[in-house]
Formats: C-alpha cells, structure tokens, sequence
DNA sequence: GTAATTGCAAATTCTTTGCACGGTC
DNA sequence: GACCGTGCAAAGAATTTGCAATTAC
C-alpha cells in the first residue's frame, strides 16, 4: 500500500469528519503508516512521533489516536497487559485481522485470514447478534518458541 | 453448579498451589461464583466484596484476582474500555467461552459453544502455532437492540 | 476572524507496592 | 516463631482534562 495514497485518503475522512489536517496529526499517521505490523501504544507511536516533531504532546497523540479510533482508520486493541495498543485497519479488508499471541516471548503475530465466516453466520442466526466486527486473539506458543523448547528436551 | 462443590475445588488448587484459604479470599469466591454470568471489573467485585466483609481492603481483591487468575480460575479480560474484568471459567469448559458486547446498549453476552474448532485447526497447521486458548469478542447489535430500531423506524 | 487544536501541567483512574500488624500451623 | 496474608496509604502507570496560546481554513 502507497504512504502517500493512504496518507490523502486519510485525510479526506478527517475532512469529511470535520476535523482539520495538522502536522501533529499528520506526523501521528505516517509512524502509524511506518509501523503497520506493530501494536503501538500511545507511548510507543508518542516516541516514534517526537522524532519526527520533537515539539509534539503527548495528549495530542492520545486526543489523534481516539479521533482515528472513532473514524475506524485504527483499531483500538488489548492484550491483557494494561496498554492500549492502535493497529492500522488494512486498506479495503473487510474485517478486522486476528492475532496470534505467543505466551512465551510475547510477540504479536497476524493472520489476515478471515476465518469466521461461518461462525459469524453461526452468532447472526442463532444469537440473532448483528455483527458488525469482532477480536480474536489465539494464545499459544509460536513456531520459534516451539523450536527452541525442543532443543531443550 | 453446586456453589459449594465449587469453592471446594477451588480450595483444593490453592493448597495444592502453597495458597491458604482466608476468609477474604472465600469472600472474593463467592461474589465471583453468584454473579457468574456478569464480567466484574476489581472495584466491581471490591463492592460487592464489601457487603460480606466489611474491612477488606481492595488492595486484597486484586491480589485475590492475580492469584486465581494464575490458577486459571478466572479470566481476566478486557473489553477496550480499560478496566480489566473477571471472568468465571466454567467448569469442565474445555475452551474459554466467547462474548457478544453490544455497541448500543454495551451489554455482554456469553457463548458456550466452541465454535472455534476448525479455526484452531487452521491456525495449528498453517501458522504453525500451538493454540493454547483464545479470546473472541464480536462487537455489534444484540437482539434488544435491533428491534428498538425497528419501532424507531 | 474564529473555532478547532495544541502543549503543558494537573487531575483522574486503575492497579501495584511497601510495610507494620495479625493470624496460623 | 517463621511465614503468609492483610489493610492502609502511598506510589506508579495509563489516560484524560482544563486552559491559555496558537493555528488551519
């Protein structure tokens, strides 16, 4: 996905929201745009950010992060550790991806799969829940940890 | 399920984990096993905690949650809304149960069913990762809430 | 021009920790 | 009597908010 393209579509829904492109703003989107396969905190995209504009707050990044949040171009996500972590939504994926946390590094891997077609038709008709999008997270042990606690044995 | 049959069990684990069963611990139990079908947050059970003995401090509750939490007892998760909540592990539930949270009314639904099998199995053998357990949340529009939108309509 | 946005610091909220005291085997 | 567990208050971490100054449109 080009930066740029993302970057000015991005922008249009600011527009189209009401809110106004500032270079604090843009500054938070471009490390959003560079980091795509991390899980940043505000903390982490607010270190990432300083570098590029040292002058920024970082009430600005948390007040952008909530705005982008709100216009579903991030995904807010938990792992259970205490932070909020921003995942950029993929350009035109229809759902939100999965992700595999690995209990023994804790690294964060994701599958772009959609995987729960059928559960989703399970919950509609069943539940007659209307699902508008979902988290799934699988706990486990990812294949590098797996091959280092064979070695051990 | 018997609420006695299951402090029992509960008992057993943590003696069997170097644990002692205080009082405030037992309290912490019961306000988990009679409000089973909720997600309480720590201050949530601390209140409720409360009523049954009065001078526990909250600083105990949550040390009771990490510990039962670590004897998987308990999940703790979290819906995005930042605090973390409890929740009951069913017993004999091979996998964790999933949740339906309602974005209209904010309301959380549990499912018992697995519904995950294939998926695991996907995961297992593609991704290369051994599934431990999961946490699947759908967001979208519970029953009540859909057919209020009907009438507005 | 003016309403939105910002940076800073203070305030809040949730959770953890240090420590002296109390209960238990 | 060693040790685990507790309550309280203080500390810590993550996030939000109030406000005067600044900026985008």
């Amino acid at each position: 996905m080009n930066t740029n393209s993302a970057l000015m579509k991005v922008k249009k829904q600011l527009h189209e929201a009401g809110f106004k492109l500032t270079p604090q703003r843009e500054a938070t989107l471009l490390v959003l745009l560079e980091n795509e396969k991390d899980h940043l905190s505000a903390e982490e995209v607010f270190f990432f950010v300083k570098r590029k504009s040292p002058d920024i707050g970082l009430a600005t990044v948390y007040r952008t992060l909530e705005i982008l949040t709100d216009l579903h171009v991030v995904d807010k996500v938990s792992f259970n550790d205490g932070v909020a972590r921003y995942d950029l939504r993929k350009e035109g994926a229809k759902h939100f991806h999965h992700h595999l946390l690995c209990l023994e590094c804790g690294n964060i891997e994701e599958i772009e799969e959609d995987l729960l077609g059928e559960v989703e038709e399970v919950v509609e008709s069943r539940y007659h829940f209307a699902v508008k999008d979902h988290r799934l997270t699988f706990h486990g042990i990812c294949r590098q940890c797996q091959n280092k606690q064979e070695k051990v044995l």
